[in-house]
DNA sequence: GTCTATAAAGCGATAGAC
DNA sequence: GTCTATCGCTTTATAGAC
């Protein structure tokens, strides 16, 4: 990867930052993320950053808040919503999603922006987030037999345990909090 | 309390404070509330807020969380704890902490604070207070029948089921989906 | 006990050299 | 594309008048 005067110029680099950037935005919170823990973080210099991302901090948060919504629509969501077995597509998304937050040692970072300061910010995204999830489980339930109204209860229910279990993990700072969450979870979504 | 020169001066107004405090903890973030906006919502300027909180934000911070903490402790973990009927202190708790919550419009600072930046800084206080809810539950579920193993696992359950319902309801802006929550809950700690 | 004024530091963001 | 230097603003916190 080269700067070669012209042509291509492919920038690239650009998207292998963005995982960085969500680690810092997880770890201390949109308002806690300083230009300077950004920085450290990925060795860029503010100059550099701003080049990347001329919005700043926002335009770097929404980024990444994109970059998580993609991850999860192709891995997560989209499985749902295939015409393949629901039950094993559910089963899919519990391993997924475990593997996802390290197993409760990492938090949401959707949550994160809803429950922070500037949820305004992002209302729409994270509100957009949450109600994909629950809407791409509920068809997957729906076709695993239930009805409308039990499915979309019960997609509520686990997009909303998983939530809270990554809270709870955090706060009581046992990450295998997570765990038995999600095994609960599968039992419970599985059950007739 | 006291100061006595003068005769009474309670300075009770102190502790009227903390409930504005929690507001603007609640609303904005540890970090996000800044003295500028508690000054605003109490209508105290700086120098009077220091006057109260000589340890500044942190101080205002852990004393409103200490103050959570009690009304908790007397209105939903005592109760549960009490040798009465443990299916109706579970009842009790959960229409106490629907009033609290006002129905999901209100979120919780503990979960806030244990999400946020200045997790670190409350870090004992936030574990104790989830700790000490889970075990009061599990005590109340114990007595209701079940083993000790499946109460801790049920009350764990619940405690999280309550997180994350105040996370979904302000991700998605729909204070229902609190409600909903806890109904399913009731059915789901009351089961046999 | 309450205020204003101010200190000292950190913030996001910009400019411009290289 | 990356850096340093710097601007303008906000932050927490303190000092001191009243």
């Amino acid at each position: 990867m080269k700067t070669r005067p012209s042509v291509t110029k492919p920038s690239t680099d650009r998207a292998a930052l963005l995982p960085l950037l969500g680690e810092v935005f997880r770890a201390h919170g949109y308002e806690g993320a300083s230009l300077a823990l950004i920085s450290e973080a990925t060795g860029l210099g503010k100059g550099s950053l701003y080049h990347f991302f001329p919005g700043g901090k926002r335009q770097m948060a929404a980024e990444v808040l994109a970059e998580i919504d993609g991850w999860f629509e192709t891995n997560i969501f989209a499985p749902l919503r295939a015409p393949d077995d629901p039950r094993a597509a559910i089963a899919a998304m519990l391993t997924g999603v475990d593997a996802y937050f390290r197993s409760g040692a990492r938090v949401c970072l959707v949550g994160v922006l809803a429950l922070g300061h500037a949820r305004d910010e992002f209302a729409a995204p994270v509100n957009d987030y949450f109600a994909r999830w629950q809407d791409a489980l509920a068809a997957a339930l729906r076709r695993s037999g239930l009805n409308a109204a039990s499915a979309r209860r019960r997609a509520e229910d686990a997009v909303l345990s998983i939530q809270g279990a990554l809270v709870l993990a955090r706060a009581r700072d046992d990450a295998k909090v997570f765990g038995r969450a999600l095994a609960e979870l599968q039992t419970r979504l599985l059950a007739g």
